[in-house]
DNA sequence: CACTAATTTCAGAAACTTCTGAAATCACCG
DNA sequence: CGGTGATTTCAGAAGTTTCTGAAATTAGTG
């Protein structure tokens, strides 16, 4: 490995990374080198900066791509693969979290719908039941709130985040100043359950 | 492995998405047993449910332990370690996450800062910085969030997911009902921009 | 403090993943 | 359509992780 001192370390990170979750360490040295680098990378430019064979790094790339995160280009009178990342962060943690959902969270939903079908046959079985279907329960509807807020831009999804728990707060003003000044059209709103608050179902969007 | 069809699908299932992110098929079967088991279970009766051997069983529920993930029971006139999961599927969704945090992100949080400190030694290198400091900042961003959020009680927390994106909706409305009723107090909201936007700074929790 | 039973540790075997170099394939060019 | 060079595939070597049984340790008991 050929590699100026700081993305060196970077890339030798993303390495270790990389093999804590699914991911082996080729893979996340290649997707941070690409990352970091100031221009897109062919094949053996990424041989020679990691030190590694050209097949790993063929199939390290597909893999990356599999992923769906890199994005190939092609220079004019050149017919080699040249890769980078997209330029956006906030791009890239998309399609990180639409392909780790695709993966991880989806095969276990349906894995769980499955059971859920499924006649017990013991005492023991129908409590499995019960423990499965809250865990089911769980998973949709965290799925279904990343599913609302994944299509937001990134400018709101920003605002969103910096607003935090704070929206919380935030909601029972709106409870207050709304009811107040509709001089109590129905009834009050007054508590929430956990399940299905939805107030101000828009049409739009 | 004896068990019910039931069961033993989901625990199946576990050790193959175990190993799909870093965890071991092993520990990710004994977790799925734990959870829906009807009662705490001593290593004994996991090796039984498994098949698989007495130390086996003994490493994984160390790694468990490790994540937090397990609780311990005892009963009385019985000096053996009995295991069980939390009952509130919510309470796991947290540990898991601050567990995940502790080990994936915030290593890499404090190696961006390190290297971020260094100066750079060519214009390749203060491009890669460049790069990182993107990375590092929407990594903050994340886990301020994150961190807001995680002390929300779960009723709260429901209903945050439960509203998803709506919420910006919702800001926008509160905006034009605010400043309406303050009688444009001082200036009025306007445009949003991405980064710190903190509306209703109230001092309580 | 010896005995017993539960539990943990650990060295090596088994299983699995990653990586390589050689061979096959592909795609353009004359 | 044969040649050239880039790229991919793949069988097996190298490396890593997981799992086991035997030995060591721990903790309670008479």
């Amino acid at each position: 490995m050929n590699l100026p001192p700081l993305i060196r370390s970077f890339v030798l990170h993303f390495g270790e990374m990389g093999s804590r979750w699914g991911i082996n360490r080729t893979v996340g040295q290649i997707y941070a080198l690409l990352y970091v680098a100031p221009r897109p990378l062919c094949a053996d430019d990424i041989v020679e900066a990691l030190g590694i064979s050209r097949s790993n790094v063929s199939m390290s790339l597909r893999e990356l791509q599999a992923w769906n995160l890199v994005v190939l280009k092609h220079l004019p009178d050149d017919r080699r693969d040249f890769f980078t990342t997209p330029d956006d962060v906030w791009q890239i943690l998309r399609t990180l979290a639409e392909e780790r959902k695709k993966r991880e969270v989806d095969p276990t939903l349906s894995v769980l719908r499955e059971i859920l079908m499924q006649p017990a046959g013991s005492e023991e079985e129908a409590h499995a039941q019960r423990r499965m279907a809250e865990m089911h329960d769980l998973i949709e509807q965290l799925t279904t709130w990343y599913d609302d807020v994944k299509r937001l831009e990134t400018e709101r999804l920003a605002t969103l985040l910096s607003l935090g728990s704070k929206i919380t707060r935030l909601l029972e003003t709106k409870d207050r100043i709304v009811s107040f000044g509709r001089a109590r059209k129905s009834e009050r709103p007054g508590e929430r359950r956990s399940g299905g608050a939805t107030p101000g179902k828009d049409p739009e969007e």
